[in-house]
DNA sequence: AAGGCTCGCAACCGCTCGATT
DNA sequence: AAATCGAGCGGTTGCGAGCCT
């Protein structure tokens, strides 16, 4: 018969040998980057059981990952549909309008966009948009920066996808058929809620449409400007409130040339 | 040429939620 | 009802590539 004390011992070197053997696992697991040797496991025990019971999956695969690794990498990467590339100015301009309803619901801005993960919009914003707010001084959540998008960038986003189509076009259908963003001429409607629509006007003082009017500056120095809300689209009853810039934030920064956040023609609208 | 810096992206982490036991 | 587990989400980090000085 064993005594007590022989019980604790049994249970404990069982507990020990339980938590050495968690350890052990814990120390085989892979982290860091994937190699083309699991990538291929993962995609061969995919095809062959399909997606789910992830830590299952990354054991019976022989996968030496989390099953939230697998999951992750299987999702963001090795799926077919996955899209690749730079995202279209449609694309673009279709993330800042769910996230100015949605806000940091990628998973949901996603299911909006074939093809592109809530990972990859995630990275584009933090990466992208959040820098603007950055050089104009602006948080990235602020009505104030809100604004400058729906007065600036998305007009601009709005005059790329014009360029490259004439006809009126259907940029994005939502998953359920209920809402969608229609591109006509010099106007794009978002969703069937009305919840957005834009009109392109002319600027007074530009041969090219614009909402923004700049105020003078002076290089090197402040300056403040101000969206000229009669110029402006219908959507925005929120009264922007202006903000402050250094030029040398604009100027010669490596933004100029991007397809989306061109800023020199930002300053171009100056009066 | 080389070292430092910045940027973008892939991956990880902590938390929450819903289903199951 | 409580515990456990799987899945998903959003925030954060680390690293490699490219750029700058």
């Amino acid at each position: 018969m064993k005594t007590e004390s022989s019980c604790n011992n049994t249970n404990n070197e069982i507990q020990t040998d339980h938590k050495n053997h968690h350890q052990q696992e814990e120390q085989e697991l892979r982290r860091g980057p994937w190699t083309l040797e699991e990538d291929t496991l993962l995609i061969h025990y995919v095809a062959c059981h399909g997606e789910g019971r992830w830590n299952l999956l990354a054991k019976s695969a022989g996968l030496k990952r989390t099953g939230k690794s697998c999951r992750l990498r299987w999702l963001n990467y090795l799926k077919p549909d996955i899209k690749r590339g730079n995202l279209s100015p449609q694309e673009q301009l279709l993330i800042l309008e769910l996230h100015s309803k949605w806000g940091n619901r990628w998973s949901k801005i996603a299911a909006h966009l074939p093809g592109r993960t809530d990972n990859e919009i995630k990275n584009y914003w933090r990466t992208r948009v959040q820098k603007q707010a950055r050089q104009l001084n602006m948080e990235s959540n602020s009505q104030s920066f809100i604004d400058a998008i729906r007065c600036f960038y998305m007009p601009r986003l709005v005059e790329k996808i014009e360029q490259n189509s004439s006809d009126d076009e259907i940029i994005s259908v939502s998953p359920d058929n209920q809402s969608q963003i229609i591109l006509s001429n010099n106007s794009i409607l978002v969703d069937s809620n009305a919840s957005l629509s834009y009109q392109h006007q002319q600027h007074p003082t530009s041969s090219k449409s614009s909402p923004l009017v700049l105020d003078d500056h002076e290089p090197g120095h402040s300056c403040a400007y101000d969206v000229d809300m009669s110029a402006s689209m219908p959507l925005s009853d929120v009264p922007f409130d202006g903000c402050h810039v250094e030029r040398n934030d604009w100027i010669g920064n490596d933004m100029a040339g991007d397809t989306m956040w061109d800023l020199d023609e930002l300053w171009q609208f100056r009066k």
